[in-house]
DNA sequence: CGGCCTTTGAAGACT
DNA sequence: AGTCTTCAAAGGCCG
């Protein structure tokens, strides 16, 4: 759990985590990418700067006082933890109103008991936001659904997922009933509102977070995530939600991207098709991160593969401030806390079983065991020295391409390895990974053989990655574990960074000082866009 | 069409 | 307790 619940936010002050997990020779990309994050960091600094400001505004207060009808009901232990939390916390992440054009709902605090906070505090965090767009709004792109008034197909069996409590949201539309007088007064301070519209971009559901108005049938459709629910992705309570996703999982994000979201669509297909809902698990903050900022790096850089995006994003991850990162992990957090409130008898585990039933059986439970030693024996297979570069990309790096072995230039298991370790052992070359923006990680290199090696649209345009300016690739993620005991990568990986993970995530929290049941949950998914996600299970 | 790739974080299983 | 594994998102690529 993120170290944000106490301490008053000395853990965040301190500045010289950035440099620590910097590998070396990435001297030169720090400058040329600092040249990026500082200035997204100024646009933050400022964004958040005027969003106290304006989180001042009475109607945000307004807003909020019309949410806080709800009776507690978790434990005060859990009240007593979020208390911390939100003392320093609810401040912070949702109450900036940074993002025009995008209806955002500030996260209502249902999961803050200082929610009936007094309206001279600047830690309103409800501030319904049809112009402004909260910092992390393209994090939330399905957040637009949320801004539905008076969503009037709430079913009233919301008991679909077996275990999850549902406490009946009667006053739901008290939730989403947006106040007109509340929004409009909210200036698009700068922040990411500097983020430019890709028009062009292909649909990823973020261009739109700064382009949305209020919504309506288009801005639905033009909404592509998950929450725009297609005919399967009903949350179990009848709330589209983005944590329903079809049984593909891919097609949620197929359907929505081409607008094809209707909402008359989604009761009619929920009522043809009782569907198990699998759960997805909520996301963590680097996700969430990335979702925001993938569509950024794409255009920056016109990418489109979404590995070498991700190495950029890693890295990009790691380049920001504990401020920044904090902001992510306050809002993975709180996913979290939605999600295990939504779904209390959810477990990570359910979704062990990919392509499976999401709730698990015993039958799953057996097979997940099975596939289990399956994927270890594959790795064995391929990696009997679990601790070693096992790739012919991390062994010559991008200058070496040359030496690769064919299968490693096509994204497959690296023969060089299997065939006994003949790879000379890395040298400074083998550190190979992205440096900045504009430069795919050799793996993906091939990608770029046939595109703009130094897209124009990257800033700055980066010459052939140098060994001197590389940085270690990280391992594959199924590899990370090993080198989570290398020092070097515990470093680098700014592990004092790391928040730690809040062990009782899976424990009541009390959300709000008057919300605690499944309205209160579900308002505050709906105000603060969180992405959980269902898969519901063809039959 | 399913799986891989790639990233970090969280959770659960395992040792 | 520490380690390991899996999954979460994304979309192009490959067999």
């Amino acid at each position: 759990m993120p170290q944000l619940s106490s301490g008053g936010g000395d853990d965040l002050g301190a500045n010289d985590e950035m440099i620590s997990f910097k590998d070396e020779g990435e001297q030169e990309e720090k400058i040329q990418e600092n040249a990026f994050t500082e200035r997204d960091l100024a646009d933050l600094k400022s964004s958040l700067v005027n969003e106290s400001e304006i989180n001042q505004s009475p109607n945000a207060a307004a807003v909020r006082r019309g949410q806080q009808s709800e009776e507690r009901g978790f434990p005060d232990k859990h009240r007593d933890h979020l208390e911390g939390v939100s003392k320093q916390q609810d401040g912070g992440l949702y109450k900036s109103p940074a993002y025009s054009g995008y209806p955002f709902l500030m996260l209502p605090d249902p999961y803050l008991p200082n929610s009936s906070v007094s309206p001279s505090s600047n830690k309103v965090s409800v501030v319904q936001q049809s112009h402004g767009m909260h910092p992390l709004t393209s994090l939330l792109p399905y957040s637009n659904d949320h801004f539905s008034p008076s969503p009037p197909h709430l079913p009233t069996d919301m008991s679909q997922k077996t275990g999850v409590h549902r406490h009946q949201s009667q006053d739901l539309s008290g939730y989403y009933s947006l106040p007109p007088g509340g929004v409009g007064q909210i200036t698009p301070s700068m922040s990411w509102q500097s983020q430019p519209v890709y028009p062009g971009l292909s649909p990823c559901g973020f261009r739109q977070s700064y382009s949305a108005n209020l919504p309506s049938a288009s801005s639905y459709s033009r909404f592509p995530h998950s929450l725009m629910l297609g005919p399967s992705g009903m949350h179990p309570t009848g709330i589209p939600h983005p944590a329903i996703v079809p049984p593909t999982g891919k097609q949620e994000h197929d359907q929505y991207d081409r607008g094809m979201y209707v909402k008359p669509q989604v009761e009619t297909k929920r009522e043809k098709e009782p569907k198990k809902p699998v759960i997805k698990k909520p996301l963590n903050a680097f996700m969430l991160y990335m979702k925001e900022m993938r569509a950024k790096v794409i255009a920056e850089c016109t990418l489109k593969e979404s590995a070498a995006i991700n190495q950029i994003l890693g890295r990009r991850w790691h380049a920001l401030t504990r401020e920044e990162q904090a902001k992510y992990y306050e809002l993975a957090r709180k996913e979290r806390q939605l999600h295990m409130q939504l779904y209390p008898t959810w477990s990570a585990r359910d979704n062990y079983e990919a392509g499976l039933s999401g709730v698990a059986g015993e039958k799953n439970k057996a097979d997940w065991g099975k596939r289990k030693r399956r994927k270890r024996e594959k790795q064995q297979d391929s990696n009997t020295d679990p601790g070693s570069p096992k790739k012919c990309r991390a062994r010559f790096g991008l200058n070496q391409q040359t030496d690769w072995c064919g299968p490693c230039r096509r994204k497959k298991k690296c023969i060089r390895y299997l065939q006994g370790g003949g790879c000379p052992s890395p040298t400074s070359s083998d550190l190979s990974a992205i440096d900045s923006p504009c430069s795919p990680s050799p793996a993906r290199h091939r990608l770029f053989q046939h595109q703009r090696p130094h897209s124009p649209g990257c800033s700055p345009p980066q010459p052939p990655a140098s060994p001197l300016t590389l940085i270690p690739l990280s391992p594959p993620a199924h590899t990370r574990s090993h080198t989570r005991l290398n020092p070097e990568q515990a470093v680098a990986r700014r592990t004092d960074l790391r928040h730690p993970p809040a062990k009782h995530t899976h424990t009541h929290v009390e959300l709000s000082g008057k919300q605690t049941h499944g309205s209160a949950v579900l308002s505050a998914a709906k105000a603060a866009g969180l992405s959980l996600k269902v898969l519901t299970e063809t039959q």
